[in-house]
DNA sequence: AATAGTCTTGCAAATGTTTTCATGAAAATG
DNA sequence: CATTTTCATGAAAACATTTGCAAGACTATT
């Protein structure tokens, strides 16, 4: 008489309701289907034994199984927070769950995360870039489910994308600047290796100085994780020196808020001794005093963009076209750039 | 000829390999039950098939899912951020993956989203803070499945809890403050109407001041949601008065941040005009210009341990006893906060 | 009143795995 | 060499659901 494991399942609630098994099913997934006066029945019953459905079982069936997967670089930081919570919010109303991985800018473990996403049967994926393993290309052309690089425009992408051209992001960075009469700029970026955003950016911006015949001196590229502690550090070095640029393009803006507490530590007058400039326009970026200047990347509507995409695609069944959708990035002037000192 | 739908499973996998589907199954979940050579020539024909399982099949078959799920009030801010990755890297160690939902601090929602999660048979899950509505506290009692509070600490908490004191983060700050001379002292906190966390640090906070027989006035009980922007502009009315505090005690970093913005647009000096303390030692707080003196707690240990305990009751199978764990939080004096002004 | 059409429902097969039980082979023991 | 033990494997049942098919109950049409 243990009533041990008694979850409630689906025939329990048809008997219960005195119906079948099937009519219970069909009133959970086409209401349309079953006459109203079942439907409150089954409704109750459900109520009473209070039943949970289990998706599961509907995917183990070949239906959808109502997931999506997000695989990040990181979320400890400030980086993708609103593209996720975009990403989330709008897979949530459409009836999805998000299934989220970060890999900590590793592809190696990328691959890993996407692997087990698909061994969980999400209906549609999406990774941050387009830089990713052999491995992970092939495996998800194999698997033929709806995919979608977010964060970046590539016209010659592999698969969909929808995000913004980060080179032209990097080139905006460094047209300001110039405008502003800046020639002695340094430029601070994370490791290129397997990010591609950060590489196009930092090679569009560095190729707009090059042709304003600037060259920049090897200890004014310096190299810095994504991460505000780590690019004060580096700055504080830079900005110590005696011979110091008079602006800092930095490749997005958690390293822009380190330059600039490295400048203020120093007690540099930003903008009046020195320029920052940020890619990014994150949370908060536009409430630091002084506010910073930066590359707008539209990260909630892209996250929600990226989100319908995919749910579409899901909902439609038929395999869709290759898509990229391109975002525009923008300036965004606040007060951490001005004409360099006279 | 079609390919089609081709995807393999088990079972082809088995006839490719030359042996049964049980095998196959053996092989994958207790690989020391077949022998070494059959395992090999199974390893090959998942390889050569691109096979990739269905956790869907294993949850079905009443074995575990594989998925812990987090719900959290956000993740676009960064006050989770850190715990949501600790969390999902310490869950990821352990072979589950993260099923991730955010409710935006509204407690209906949350309800729905914790369905949304048993519906797909989550092995565990974890919520932030232990206020939750009567219906989530319901089904999860239902359902029984392993089931965390994080974040806070209460030594009379109906479910296991693991995190900080929030009460003792607030007397903390407050005792600070007092330490060094404050008498004027404002409070600017979130709506405390479904946070537990919030309310539980203001409460203690006021206590305290009480104690010293201190009353604020009104004026001084600011509310605001938990946004730099927000909270920037609420203090920046609030410090522009001519009667303005000595001290800010914030309900956390990131209104703690806005405070300081404001003060330094006003041209404030920070500590000398004005103290400022906030509550969580977020990323990035160390490293404001001045740095933000906080209560630290210790979100990366406590999404960890959060992780591991979740973990462990999976794996232990036995029904786990009600577990509070308390994770000491401590000041962490930096240079926002000085005695005041004479 | 007979026939055709429309709704509503139940039966049973199918989904991809895990696991219990049984069986035969190989190894260890006397 | 006979017997017991261990090992490796397969057959089949079980898991919770969805859906194609068919049949029964109504409604509309002649």
């Amino acid at each position: 008489m243990k009533k041990q494991r008694d979850k409630a399942d689906i025939v329990s609630v048809a008997r219960l309701a005195g119906v079948s098994a099937a009519t219970v099913s069909r009133a959970l997934n086409h209401p349309q289907l079953v006459h109203p006066a079942t439907r409150k029945k089954i409704d109750l019953a459900i109520r009473k034994s209070g039943y949970i459905r289990n998706r599961a079982a509907q995917t183990i069936h070949g239906r959808r199984s109502a997931t999506i997967g997000l695989v990040v670089p990181t979320i400890a930081d400030v980086i993708f927070s609103e593209l996720i919570q975009a990403f989330n919010d709008a897979v949530s109303a459409r009836g999805f769950t998000l299934l989220l991985a970060a890999h900590g800018y590793d592809l190696a473990n990328e691959y890993a995360l996407v692997r087990k996403l698909l061994e969980h049967r999400v209906d549609a994926l999406a990774l941050i870039g387009l830089d990713h393993g052999a491995d992970t290309y092939r495996v998800l052309r194999e698997q033929g489910l709806p995919v979608l690089a977010v964060w970046n425009y590539d016209p010659a992408s592999m698969i969909s994308c929808l995000g913004v051209d980060n080179a032209e992001a990097g080139r905006i960075a460094a047209d300001h600047l110039l405008m502003l009469g800046h020639r002695r700029i340094a430029a601070i970026f994370p490791d290129t290796g397997e990010n591609d955003r950060a590489r196009l950016r930092r090679a569009a911006a560095m190729a707009a100085l090059q042709a304003a015949s600037i060259q920049t001196p090897e200890g004014w590229r310096v190299r810095t994780p994504y991460s505000t502690a780590q690019a004060k550090r580096a700055c504080l070095d830079l900005l110590a020196a005696a011979d110091r640029p008079t602006a800092l393009l930095c490749g997005n803006d958690v390293i822009a808020q380190g330059a600039l507490y490295a400048a203020l530590k120093l007690g540099l007058s930003v903008p009046r001794d020195l320029s920052i400039i940020g890619i990014g326009d994150f949370v908060g970026s536009a409430e630091l005093e002084p506010a910073l200047t930066t590359i707008r990347i539209p990260a909630r509507r892209i996250g929600a963009a990226a989100a319908e995409h995919l749910a579409d695609s899901v909902d439609s069944e038929a395999g869709q076209p290759l898509a990229r959708t391109r975002f525009d990035c923008e300036l965004i002037m606040r007060a951490t750039t001005a004409p360099p000192p006279a």
